[in-house]
RNA sequence: GCCGAAGUGGCGGAAUUGGUAGACGCGCACGACUCAAAAUCGUGUUCUUUCGGGAGUGUGGGUUCGAUUCCCACCUUCGGUACCA
């Protein structure tokens, strides 16, 4: 082969690699295994462009190099079929959205096979495909026949809690449950109704369905969990969303919200991912304390953090949505109370957000009384109390607390200073703690002993206790909508719900004649025809969220085709938790939460045998898009070049960035590109027409998107996987600027020229290398082992450069050095390094190939260069041998007709000798 | 507001535990080859300069013989989160 033709050779080592199942993952216990996984895609219509592979190629690398490295590397692919936008346009076309994702799906495919990802790709799953959502409805199942128990700390089987109940009822029992849950002993247990039971069962589940206020959105005709919501708008589409009680089912995410916070510590993760996550779960450690209200038979009790301020308290407020509202509001309250709630529900959460620093609520006309004080403080209720997070009841203490302090001032509440250092302070809540002052038994001591003290207090006299508070809910799981995973549930008459059994599995998808609500509001299921469970109990019509499928398909991974267990007990003992794991950060509070969640509830009952799923989590950067911009006169049909702008009134427009070179403008392409430009004229400068550019995200409408395809399809894979890579960091976000990309293109021409001439004569020779062609292999060996080990791609792409400089111009062809070099290589640009390998004579694939042991001996210096620096300047260099003493170093450096002149005759007050580093002269 | 990350040439970026700032690449300029162009190769390329130097890693200070690196304060950008009691 004469010239190095990327097409034919890309293609000849893809289909060599899917022909002979080169990258097949299986169980070998010989080995030590490797799981690298990538975060898989949902196949958008858009198919991918070039900042979706950013991650997938670094996986990628070091899969490769795992397996040079004696690694058994399962690295897999899928996809998260079930979504939104498949849905969408079925609304649209009536086409059934499995054919919407099957062909997305092949598009997704050919692209990255395209691109040479050394995927299993027999391991292949898709969350839509009836023989993988079985297994999603047998972890549902498995979720509802679960409860938490917190004394072993971890899910059991209902069972176990049904066993309890019969014996002794639930008075002892310590498990995670509903707030309502009446005790009752074994008499009562044993006296209910099979449905009662149930029922009451129902408040333990894992898994339930309950009325929860939850966020609709109309425009997409479903609930969303908190993480599909941004800033009151839907993620996807960024329609309205809107507060709304609703009957959904919910999965008990909070009963694990301790040990999703703490087991953070153990994981290898950014330390802004696990920020992430502990803000969202919100551990806060504070007590409960009950305020009796005067004249009332009710007891309201407030969470709070901070008890120590207890004797500041000046009055009490109830969330808008606070159940016993009505009967703590006094008839002359009622009307100002009723129309201020009315308004507070009704109010969007959009609304409310952007009333942020705006105080409004309304006095009940009850008042509580202060146990600690026995003092009388009113009760109000204002919408800056949620509902959703602690009891719905705040203690108010305006002077260490902004709301209520802002709240308080703006109502003419008074405001009881309790914290030292605060007494003349105009705002009182700059202090937050200090000596407290003003407050009885604790007056005195620092806040953080006062908060135990008073806990320690209440907990004494029986009207308080502490408590640990989470700021995350449990996840709504339903979602009312076609193209999801059924639920395997049905109702019997009474209303309570049923398990489909196990062999039953799974509940298939029934067709719809369209993809919209019925016409009494029920979910698209609801129009299925003859969908009844054994002809009679109706189905579940919500189905499930699109989190559901992708908190488990790592483990399917390992086992893709089994039909008898989600995955099997041998294989995910071998393959364990994922090594490397990457993906976009939009995934750190959703994904990533509930995977944890599921993975660590198959762990307790015994499915898999580890805690966690992902030991190490790299996050890769968003790669931009870079927009080019024209300028076009108002008036004329003419564009000036963006150097001569500012001297004609223009207007802003978009070129494509496919026919933009170097920020300079094709012309004739962008004639051809539309009509109404083909007669346009130019006024250019330096002959050139310059474009302008903006940073931007990659799409459609401003035309900056690039796909893999166009890059491979001009310049090959390997030089598109080496040029994403040497953009910089793998975790930075970058814009996408196609320029730089011919000095890949120009490596790997200049690689090939080590091998062959222009002529295709073959140049490689079977001899003895020399010491700086030893030394230029080893140095990019040890460089580019140490760079993949840290995920530092973009510095062994110039390495590689170096490397291959270094030996052009040693004019070194010589096979020892290259055959290492190819292996080296070969995670970067796969297909380039097999062909030249090939070349060498090698019959088997490179994939196998054993990694070149790094030698320190061939990189040894025995000179080295140091440079001499006077009161920290660079004055000049002097070779030294690496064996001379410090005190040497230093005479001779005093010799040296340079520092001579620089010293100017004086003598220096120090000098410092940092051996193979500097030399340093105070002067 | 709070939490986190990041600020280095015209551009992407490099610099191991504090030790030659700007590796590698793009772009640009000049030169070679060519009738010419492309491709390729070579040289130069932080700014400034009176050609001795001087300044320089967001800003201001500090520690040090020596700071892109460590400490303090601030500014900007990006990501997350937000009446969370």
């Amino acid at each position: 082969m004469a010239e190095y033709n990327h097409k034919e050779i890309e293609q000849k080592w893809q289909h060599y690699w899917a022909e002979n199942k080169i990258f097949k993952a299986e169980v070998n216990p010989e080995k030590p295994k490797f799981y690298v996984l990538d975060m898989f895609p949902y196949p958008s219509g858009a198919g991918l462009h070039v900042g979706h592979p950013l991650g997938y190629i670094g996986s990628d690398i070091v899969s490769r190099f795992k397996r040079n490295k004696g690694f058994n590397v399962l690295h897999p692919m899928g996809f998260d079929a079930f979504g939104l936008p498949a849905e969408q346009y079925a609304i649209q076309t009536g086409q059934h959205p499995a054919i919407t994702t099957e062909q997305n799906i092949k598009r997704y495919k050919d692209q990255l096979k395209g691109i040479g990802l050394s995927y299993d790709w027999d391991k292949e799953v898709q969350t839509c495909d009836p023989k993988y959502y079985k297994w999603t409805q047998w972890i549902f199942s498995q979720l509802y026949n679960s409860f938490y128990n917190n004394v072993s700390n971890k899910a059991e089987p209902i069972e176990n809690l049904m066993a309890v109940f019969e014996k002794e009822g639930n008075k002892n029992v310590k498990a995670i449950c509903d707030e309502d849950t009446s005790i009752f002993d074994a008499i009562q247990w044993n006296g209910l109704t099979e449905e009662k039971k149930a029922l009451v069962l129902l408040k333990y589940r894992l898994t339930y369905p309950a009325d929860a206020l939850v966020n609709w959105c109309p425009e997409l005709g479903t609930v969303l969990a908190n993480d599909e919501v941004k800033d009151g708008f839907s993620e996807r589409g960024g329609y309205p969303v809107e507060r709304k009680k609703m009957r959904q089912w919910m999965m008990r995410i909070t009963a694990y919200a301790d040990r999703l916070a703490g087991n953070l510590e153990k994981l290898n993760w950014s330390e802004s991912m696990k920020d992430m996550q502990t803000n969202w779960i919100g551990k806060s450690y504070g007590c409960e304390l009950d305020f009796k209200v005067a004249d009332k038979n009710i007891t309201l009790t407030c969470f709070t953090t901070r008890p120590d301020t207890i004797f500041g308290v000046t009055y009490m407020v109830l969330a808008p949505e606070h159940e016993l509202i009505d009967e703590l509001t006094t008839s002359t309250h009622k009307e100002e109370v009723d129309a201020y709630v009315q308004k507070a529900i009704n109010r969007s959460e959009r609304e409310r957000m952007s009333e942020v620093k705006t105080v409004s609520g309304v006095f009940t006309g009850s008042y509580v009384i202060n146990p600690f004080t026995k003092e009388k403080v009113q009760l109000w209720v204002a919408d800056y109390v949620l509902a959703g997070y602690g009891t719905g009841v705040v203690m108010a203490v305006p002077s260490s607390d902004d709301r209520d302090f802002r709240f308080a001032t703006y109502y003419g509440l008074p405001v009881k200073k309790v914290i030292g250092g605060t007494e003349d302070l105009e705002d009182p809540t700059e202090i937050k703690y200090g000596k407290m002052i003003n407050s009885g038994f604790i007056t005195g001591m620092e806040s953080k002993d006062a908060v135990l003290a008073t806990i320690e207090h209440a907990e004494k006299e029986g009207f308080g206790k502490a408590k640990i508070n989470y700021r995350i809910r449990d996840a709504v799981f339903s979602r009312q909508r076609y193209w999801g995973e059924p639920v395997p549930v049905y109702f019997t008459e009474d209303g309570v719900p049923h398990l489909i059994p196990e062999d039953e599995l799974p509940l298939e998808l029934p067709p719809v004649d369209e993809y919209l609500p019925t016409e009494s509001g029920e979910p698209p299921l609801g129009r299925a025809k003859d969908w009844v469970y054994k002809g009679k109990y109706n189905y579940e019509l919500t189905t499930m969220p699109g989190w559901a499928g992708s908190s488990w398909y790592f483990l399917r991974y390992m086992d893709a085709t089994n039909e008898k267990a989600f995955v099997g007990s041998e294989v995910v003992k071998y393959w364990n938790s994922v090594d490397l794991y990457i993906g976009g950060t939009e995934h750190a509070t959703g994904h990533l939460l509930y995977s944890r969640f599921w993975n660590m509830f198959l762990f307790d009952r015994g499915f898999i045998f580890h805690e966690e799923p992902f030991q190490k989590l790299v996050n890769q950067g968003m790669i931009q898009g870079r927009s080019n911009t024209v300028y076009k006169l108002k008036t004329e049909n003419t564009f000036v070049s963006l150097g001569l702008k500012d001297q004609y009134d223009t207007i802003e427009l978009y070129a494509d960035v496919n026919m933009v070179y170097n920020d300079k403008l094709d012309i004739d392409a962008f004639k051809n590109w539309r009509a109404e430009y083909a007669e346009a004229k130019f006024i250019l400068e330096d002959g050139d027409f310059k474009c302008g550019f903006v940073v931007e995200k990659m799409s459609k409408s401003k035309y900056n998107t690039v796909t893999p395809d166009a890059m491979i399809e001009k310049y090959g894979a390997d030089c598109l996987r080496m040029y994403e890579m040497f953009l910089g960091p793998i975790e930075l976000s970058k814009p996408w600027n196609t320029h730089g990309i011919d000095g890949v293109a120009k490596f790997l021409r200049k690689l090939w020229g080590l091998f062959f001439d222009y002529e295709g004569n073959f140049l490689v020779k079977d001899e003895k290398p020399r010491a700086e062609e030893y030394k230029a292999l080893h140095k990019t060996i040890q460089k580019v082992e140490q760079d993949i080990e840290s995920l530092s791609f973009n510095t062994s792409v110039s390495e590689f450069m170096i490397c291959v400089n270094a030996l052009n111009q040693l004019k070194c062809h010589k096979k020892s050095i290259l055959e290492n070099l190819l292996v080296v290589l070969s995670p970067f640009a796969p297909h380039i390094s097999e062909e030249l390998w090939q070349s060498l004579g090698h019959e088997q694939s490179i994939i196998n190939a054993p990694y070149p042991v790094f030698n320190a001996a061939f990189i040894q210096e025995d000179e080295y260069e140091y440079p001499i620096m006077i009161n920290g300047k660079l004055r000049t260099k002097i070779m030294f041998s690496l064996d001379k003493q410090p005190k040497e170093i230093e005479l001779e450096t005093l010799k040296n007709e340079t520092v001579l002149k620089w010293l100017e005759g004086k003598q220096p007050k120090k000098v410092i000798v940092v051996p193979k580093k500097i030399v340093n002269l105070v002067v």
